[in-house]
Parts: structure tokens; sequence; C-alpha cells
RNA sequence: UCCGCGGUAGCUCAAUGGCAGAGCAUGCGGCUGUUAACCGCAGGGUUGUAGGUUCGAGCCCUACCCGCGGAGCCA
């Protein structure tokens, strides 16, 4: 006994002229008296399955008349090509049976307010604009595995729990660990990553982190998923090529993969197809001088807010990489630039189109006395990161890294206002449900 | 935490301090090519909560709750 479907609307277009079965739930209905058009969708599409009151029983003519929005039923027809429809085909159905009706959908096909949808997040994932987005995401995901599994990278998962703040500055998610005290989730799971770049070469962990930040803005979830390959015998400029490289094959990946999903999504792919290498590289330095020219009131020192990042990141059309940052405002582990004490060998990539940072990275210390240095200076306990200050003691290399957020990649690549429609289920400040 | 905007039917929104309405959704009826179909009829309301002003409050005032947009914060 088996009850998997045998036949998916994407395939259609092999069945031209045949019976096929289909299972899945009813999208939209129209009628005009003896003849119905439902819009069946799968999961892999949608098609329009006509009724006629002419070519079918009594019995299933009533069923289809019955099926309410999200109803679902199996349906039985002959494929047809029909340029009319909606994916260019249609389906003469000669017998429907109703699995499950369904009570009264809230998601009408008329526009609804954010709050409205974000409640009914578990059922408008339904919908053909975020059944876009989540493939595009999932698409994505699976070229960020295949870019570093083709690369020499060996997956290395860091801790989702950790005992202290990684980097030291933001807030963490708290919790209760048993008897020994208070536990985190981790933020960032770089630290793990570079006892694994010295023990595997090249490394990349790819899952969820977490962020306690009241951040209450359109660029920011509390959890989110991050990319953060790590890889021993690497400086700045070797960070610098592998995320060009990278960020090229994801977005050039999604492209050719992708067309349907980012027609639904309106995205304007000239956009896209610019995004080839080489990236603009400039510094921080440069950036500020942007900023200057443009008539922002910008001291060299602080840190670029969301609209700086917007300002510099319209100069350019494709993304640009910002270089070597003031020493105050980055992490403790960043390295030093050996010409220039006032800065670090950091860099930040700034997406087109306003879409910020997607990635963050840099060389990091790998000099044992400089890098307690730096963790006295930032005010953190050193017995934390003694762990840590082993990976300088034993065999210590140069070595980079960097991290990519998945949601604003997939909100760029799709072109979305908000990151919340880049994850299934959004978790933000004022929102953890459903 | 701060600034701004908002909360009215299941949903999206109207309503000069004076009878609480429309479209969609739902139900019933009509229509043999619809594309968020269309046409007719019907049901559907503690106007976020509490208090106040007023002959009379959805509308004005006070407090609170919730949400949205942004700032700050944030590898």
């Amino acid at each position: 006994m088996s009850i998997k479907p045998k036949f998916y609307i994407k395939d259609l277009k092999d069945n031209v002229g045949e019976e096929v079965s289909l299972k899945g739930w009813l999208y939209n209905k129209r009628s005009s008296g003896k003849i119905k058009f439902l819009i069946l969708r799968d999961g892999t599409g949608y098609v329009q399955c006509v009724v006629f009151k002419g070519n079918v029983s009594e019995e299933v003519f009533d069923a289809a008349d019955k099926l309410t929005q999200e109803s679902s039923f199996e349906v039985t027809g002959k494929v047809k090509e029909e340029p009319r429809s909606i994916g260019g085909y249609e389906l003469d159905v000669t017998d429907l049976k109703i699995i499950s009706l369904a009570q009264e959908y809230p998601i009408t096909p008329k526009e609804h307010g954010i709050e409205f949808l974000i409640d009914n997040r578990h059922l408008w994932v339904r919908s053909k604009r975020q059944v876009a987005i989540l493939k595009v995401r999932a698409r994505v995901v699976k070229a960020i595995r295949d870019f570093f599994d083709s690369h020499g990278f060996t997956l290395f998962d860091p801790p989702i729990i950790t005992p202290n703040a990684c980097e030291g500055t933001s807030t963490l998610f708290e919790m209760d660990y048993f008897d020994l005290g208070k536990a985190y989730l981790t933020q960032s799971g770089q630290l793990y990553e570079e006892s694994g770049a010295l023990a595997l070469g090249k490394v990349y962990s790819f899952g969820p982190t977490f962020r306690a930040e009241k951040s209450k803005t359109r660029r920011h979830l509390t959890e989110f998923w991050m990319v953060e390959p790590e890889m021993a015998f690497y400086d700045l400029d070797d960070d610098m090529d592998l995320a060009e490289e990278f960020i090229e094959y994801v977005v050039q990946t999604v492209l050719n993969d992708c067309k349907e999903e980012l027609n639904i999504l309106e995205r304007d792919t000239s956009k896209l197809e610019n995004i080839k290498r080489p990236f603009p590289r400039i510094s921080y330095t440069e950036a500020v001088e942007i900023l200057k020219k443009k008539g922002v009131d910008f001291q060299w020192g602080n840190d670029f807010g969301g609209a700086d990042e917007t300002l510099i990141g319209e100069e350019f059309d494709r993304p640009v990489m910002i270089h070597r940052y003031p020493t105050e405002v980055k992490a403790f582990y960043m390295k030093r630039d050996p010409e220039n004490e006032k800065v670090v060998l950091a860099v930040d990539v700034i997406a087109p189109e306003g879409y910020g940072e997607i990635i963050g990275g840099s060389q990091r210390e790998d000099n044992l006395d400089l890098l307690l240095q730096r963790i006295k200076d930032h005010g953190l306990p050193q017995s934390y990161f003694e762990w840590y200050l082993d990976l300088r003691r034993f065999g210590s290399v140069p070595h980079s890294g960097f991290g990519l957020g998945l949601e604003r990649t997939v909100s760029w690549i799709c072109g979305l206002e908000h990151l919340r429609e880049a994850i299934p289920f959004p978790r933000m400040i004022y929102r953890n449900t459903p």
C-alpha cells in the first residue's frame, strides 16, 4: 500500500496527452455555471484544473463545487498545453476526490496586514510568494554547501550552547546549565572554527546563531543562520578573494536555477547579473571619504550605521568590500595591521541596493602576546579564553575567516523588504510565535 | 530604551462629536473559458482595555496594553 503521488505539477510537461492523478490543495476557484476552474497547488507548482459539467459525473461536479480554499483533494484528468493557463498546462478533469474540506481559510486572495500574516505564518508559508522565497533559501543553502564542499573545506560543527561570550560584546540568550552556572546560545561559532582550521586546514560551519540584542529593524532577527569558513594560512587578501568568489557563485547559481521563483518575486535580475568578480575593495578610510563627499558628518573612528552602509553601497553596482576598520570598533581577535596599528585586518562586505552588511570577516591575531593584550584591552576574562589561547601556543599560523548571514543574503537576492520573510519562522524581539 | 504612526465585521479599510458602512471571505441563487472572474440576495460588530469630558464619543482628554516603521544597540 502506498499513497504517495505518482505525478507532480512540475513534471506535467512530460505528460501532455496522458491522463494523470495529482494530489494537493485548492489555491483558488473560479466558476461559471457549468464549468469550474480549480487552481491546484502541490508544492511543486500550480495548475488549472477544468471541470466541465458534461464531462464528469454529478458527484464529481458537486465535489468540485464544494471545495473550499485550501481543501485537499486528488484530481484525475488529461494534461493539455494551454497558454492561457498558469504554468502553460491544464488538466481536463475526469475524476475528483475530496481528501479534507478546509474550514474558512483566513488568508484570502486579497491584501493583508503584516501582523495578521505573521500571526498566521504557519499558513502564510503556503502562499505563492512565500513558497518562492523559501525555495530560493533552500537553493542558497545548497549552493553554500556545494561551494565549500567542492573547495577543499570540511564541515566542522561548533556547539550551540557555549559557556562564554565569543565576542565579549553583544547580548546573549542566557540559560541555567545544571550545576555549572550560566550558559549561552552561541552568537558565532568562529572561535571554535579556528580550532578546526588548525586541525583540518579549511573548515566551515553552517547553522543557527542567536543575538539577544533589542534590535527592532528590518535587518535583524534574534535567531538567524550563518555560514562561517575559517582557513589556515590565509591572509586578509586571500580571505577577500574567497569571499568574492563565494558570493559570485551563490548569486549566479540562484540566478540560473531559480528563474521561476525570481520571476514570481518580480526581482530585477539585471542587478544580480552584475554580481561578478572582481568586487571593489576600499579601505574604511576611503569609505569615510565617500560619506564626507556625500555630505555626511562622519567622524573617523566610528562604526557605520545602516544609512551609512546604504550610502556607500549606492556607489557600486556590486558588493563592496570595506577593509581595515578602526581597531576600537572591531572584535578582540582581529589582527592589527602591521603597517598601521590604528586599524585591524578586517573586512565587511556591503551588498548593493541598500541591503547592508552580508559578510564580516578578518585575519585573526595569531601572536599570543598581542592576543593576550587585546583580551585585556577589551576587559574580557582571560580564563574563559585559555583554550583559545592554546591555538596560539601550539603551532600558531596566520589564518582568516568570515561569516555570512543567510537571511540577509536571501533577502538581497530575492529583493525583500524585511528579513522576516527569508526564514520559515522568524524570531524577532517582539515575536516568538508561531 | 527613544521618536513617529496605528488598533472599527474573519481580512483590508471608510465613517464633520449626531442611524457603524464598503470590498473581499462565508452561505444561498445565476452564468460553458475564468485569470485576485463576474452579477443578485443574506448573515456577520462589547469600535484594544480602563476611566474621564459631553445632551450625545469610533472620533476629544488621561493612563495602560498590543502592533507597525525607524533610531539606538548589533562579527
